[in-house]
DNA sequence: TTTTCGTATAGAAAATTTACTACAAACACT
DNA sequence: AGTGTTTGTAGTAAATTTTCTATACGAAAA
């Protein structure tokens, strides 16, 4: 009897995932969560075997709702679920430490497959992402993706500065020094070619990075 | 013994609609489409009572198929299913013919409440989006735009700002002391009540005051 | 005609951010 | 295994921005 939790903003969809995996595992416990601060609050006082999170969330970074995840529950199996940001982001989940990354469009017995996968300890990727992260690896050189020259470290910071916040209150949520945060933003700016978080920001969202307000 | 079809590409989105409708009209027929062309292809052959429509799929134009499934069958009723895009036009839909304008993430008993309504030949729009539309209706000549708050020179500022200049740079373009446009730039965060420059850009875009990069 | 209000302007002090430097750990390459 | 590079972290000093306060001026209100 699988504990599960749910993370998505959309109803319908955890709607939609509690049904398909009721079909297939009657009798696993499911929970829900509408944003990464609740799921946190939730994996704090429970344990979760399975925890499927929307990649995509307002107010909410999903990186480091993972990672904080893991650091609580280190043995907790998580399934990125992308309803709208590119695969291209997938192995920064998986290198941190996601179980499995399924496709927003994917039909509904590849997410059960992913779940089942993942629930049996093993590594679930979708045939078409195995296909571009392979061809990732032969490309090293061809970057299309400028963020893809981030580290993860950098990429999580991106959500936020991209979003408005500012260099002190990030460093308030990552509980690191404010010219950490300084030292990783200019190195952004550097790495990216911007100048200022405006210019950051429709970069991001012109690779799905954060969605568009 | 309504009959009704359901348009996503989200598989899971589907799933989540079918398993809430039929909780609470356990004999609805229902049908599945992916998309606008599938959708019209099913229409074409059955009747529906009901169609929920996502605003927002990929190789589909919503508005086309909207009026090409009232074109064939003109008493279809047809709820617009936000998944992504912004509420602004949802009075196109409903100005088209829709019934129905939901938004992505509300709760599944407004979209319960939303299909009832529907369904009993009404037309259903959520609370916040009322209030959206009707204030549209009075302020045709009252001051919709935030911006018209400002003045000229905190307007001035605003393109500046808006476009990722600093402070500094401002200044100097504008030759005055850094901490009047400091002052400026406080006037015009509380007059818009937004807190950061990436909330201003997003303003200044969505009343067209500085072009969308 | 005072008084009030909104606006444009800064000075000074406080707070924040950046720049520069540094260093250890992780990585990557050979 | 050895060496160069990247990454995450921060201390400190410098630069920038914000806040608070204040002044001046024109327009509107009392």
């Amino acid at each position: 009897m699988p504990k599960i939790l749910l993370v998505d903003d959309h109803s319908i969809v955890r709607t939609g995932l509690k049904l398909l995996i009721n079909d297939f595992l009657p009798h696993a416990s499911i929970d829900e969560a509408q944003d990464g601060e609740s799921a946190l609050q939730k994996v704090k006082q429970d344990y979760y075997d399975l925890v499927v999170m929307d990649v995509n969330m307002p107010h909410t970074d999903s990186f480091g709702t993972l990672q904080a995840i893991l650091a609580l529950k280190p043995s907790t199996k998580i399934i990125m679920f992308s309803m709208n940001a590119e695969e291209i982001y997938a192995k920064r989940y998986l290198n941190l430490g996601a179980r499995g990354y399924v496709r927003k469009d994917a039909p509904n017995d590849e997410i059960e497959r992913a779940i089942n996968t993942v629930l049996n300890d093993k590594t679930y990727i979708s045939p078409s992402l195995t296909q571009k992260l392979l061809s990732g690896l032969h490309s090293k050189n061809v970057t299309e993706n400028p963020f893809d020259k981030l580290s993860s470290r950098e990429f999580e910071i991106v959500q936020h500065l991209a979003q408005g916040d500012s260099v002190a209150e990030i460093s308030q949520k990552l509980a690191v020094h404010t010219s950490t945060i300084g030292t990783h933003k200019a190195r952004i700016f550097e790495k990216l070619r911007v100048h200022n978080v405006i210019e950051l920001n429709n970069l991001a969202i012109a690779h799905n990075i954060i969605l568009p307000s």
